[in-house]
DNA sequence: ACATTATCTGCAAACGTTTTCAGAACAATG
DNA sequence: CATTGTTCTGAAAACGTTTGCAGATAATGT
């Protein structure tokens, strides 16, 4: 490839001119500036990253660390961060991990040989010598969708909790008594939302039953189809669903359509995340929204901060969200609505922070 | 941080000498090997891929170009690839760009700056400067679900013109004669597919009416519910409607119950791709499944014989389809049916290759 | 006129690797 | 014991940049 030494050949200077040419230096006679960016243009010369970074001992690289089977809530979230952190100059290079140690060391191991200039988590990994590491404090790192209590990094997130209250106490508001809960294992926001469920019910006095909690092992639309079908399996009457996850309510919508139930006649659905998708389904999914544009600048304005040492500013890196109903939910027992009488798509939004 | 000099000075050898370790080169004293281990293990020092990339010149790195708004087909098939790509050896490098000649110019000199070892176009760009440094040979390339003919590159495709021919013939075999297409403007599928819709018409003998035909500018949920509303507005009487691709046909769908209108006893609505969600939309999409991981194990795999310049073999990069019916489709003005009555989720499968 | 300062340029070192080359140590062979 | 071969090791060059330093020229102030 040609590099900067044709270039200054070609040109009739030094490598080093060339390179403050490039960097926008001052310091280099006008002419000589324009002689040198001629040829720059004519040879197509881009300087070499590897080389650059080598020297300047920074990559302008900042990774996302991303499970391999992202879902579309966190597929959001990574696009808004890449978008920000370009703006502030660094470029993102992404590691798409499996739920499993072997994967997640590979991905460490590669972390460490990029020598990026910043980590962002937007996935709880498994590997204790993954958060040694962050923890060490090597790097900036930025924690995203969860936190770590005890390795005091820097955290975006949303009170999964009050969330997961914030939809059962909607449903609980609407008359429903028998609420059932599709929540997954993996992740501690799994757990948070059930407990919220669980703390809305109790809150409310009403029994909580086992029968009407089922925990699935990932957050696939799949595992929300067959963590339905499972509460249905088990007869105990339901009237509503709390689904931890857009794509779990999803599946669990799906199943619903599969056993001849109508949604919200029968039973009605609530999710959390807002997903894109989700006021595009038959019917429009009722669901908790998470500020994922600001949640995703945020996270991209702690890390440059960080990278640049500046003092970090002491907003909030708790996020509020809010309640999107649509026409997955309804009164218990409703007597059926034609899809004419529809309310307007997310006809009514509930805010709190 | 810790580098090959610091490793040597404590493992009391020289630099060569960690490097054949690191390498797995053999000529080296198993003592020393173990000692030297025993120091990188402690250090935890990981090679720098700048430095070893610069004077290896190759980077084994593979960039991959992709919309920054791509969608669930275009996701599944670079999972796929990312994946392939690491069993080769090669790590992936995401080119996320927008729609606009200045973020392609960007991803380009990017592209230029980073000395990839190969590229994979997963976007059909539109800047010509793009397409000319790809043809110029400088870096092997290969074309994912879309061609170029005049620049003899490798690509990996279907033949996007058959598949909707496919799609809409099912739905003149079923009896439909009042058909719809919504497909969009950017992207060749996006003529192609229009054509086969045409062609398929032709060849059965049924009058084309411009009136049932809309082109929407993306290829997004929104964009799909708009043109179907568009198409009901026109008053032309349709019962069925192919969507050029799945996303479009969710947002057709949602249009429909929108408007009060059951699928399919009113409206057939048949796509094309088969993305994950398809399979648990309330009523599933019928639509034509392209082997996403069999082309992205392709795309990988001639990737690294271009890089290895060993020769390509000779197998087919045109790749076969199959429809799956689902319950979005059904013969015209058929009686409406309950749920229980539901075929199996994805009941018939035709093949075709 | 001279000293001072500002503007411009190139040399050379440095960044962290890999690899060629040459030489050392040692064993095997004649 | 000399020769050859094998195994092992380190010195040094190279990859493509940036930048501190020093020197050169030009502009400015006395």
């Amino acid at each position: 490839m040609v590099s900067i030494k044709d270039i200054a050949r070609i040109a009739g200077v030094s490598p080093s001119t060339i390179s403050r040419v490039v960097n926008q230096k001052k310091y280099v006679k006008p002419e000589i500036r324009e002689r040198v960016l001629a040829v720059v243009k004519e040879t197509g010369y881009v300087p070499n990253n590897a080389a650059r970074s080598m020297v300047l001992k920074r990559t302008f690289t900042v990774g996302i660390v991303i499970p391999d089977t992202f879902n579309m809530f966190q597929r959001q979230l990574f696009s808004t961060i890449e978008h920000s952190l370009e703006e502030y100059g660094y470029r993102t290079l992404f590691f798409f991990v499996k739920w499993e140690e072997e994967s997640e060391t590979r991905c460490l191991r590669r972390i460490q040989a990029e020598k990026l200039d910043g980590i962002i988590m937007i996935h709880e990994v498994i590997h204790p010598e993954f958060y040694a590491y962050l923890a060490k404090g090597s790097v900036p790192v930025v924690l995203c969708t969860f936190d770590r209590d005890e390795l005091a990094l820097h955290s975006i997130h949303i009170d999964e909790e009050s969330a997961a209250r914030m939809a059962t106490n909607y449903l609980i508001g609407l008359g429903h008594t028998r609420i059932g809960l599709i929540s997954g294992m993996h992740f501690s926001f799994g757990a948070q939302r059930a407990n919220g469920y669980r703390s809305a019910l109790k809150e409310a006095g009403i029994r909580i039953d086992e029968n009407r909690i089922v925990f699935v092992p990932s957050y696939s639309t799949e595992d929300g189809r067959a963590g339905m079908l499972t509460l249905l399996s088990r007869l105990t009457p339901i009237s509503a669903v709390f689904a931890a996850t857009d794509e779990l309510a999803i599946g669990a919508l799906r199943a619903l359509y599969e056993s001849g139930l109508r949604v919200p006649q029968d039973v009605s659905v609530v999710g959390i995340d807002d997903i894109d998708i989700a006021a595009y389904l038959a019917p429009g999914l009722t669901t908790i929204r998470q500020p994922i544009r600001d949640m995703g600048k945020r996270a991209a304005e702690i890390m440059a901060q960080l990278i640049a040492k500046s003092d970090i500013d002491d907003e909030l890196s708790t996020f509020g969200f809010e309640l999107v109903v649509r026409e997955s939910s309804g009164t218990p027992n409703a007597k059926q609505i034609g899809a004419q009488d529809l309310p307007d798509r997310a006809s009514r939004i509930e805010k709190r922070s």
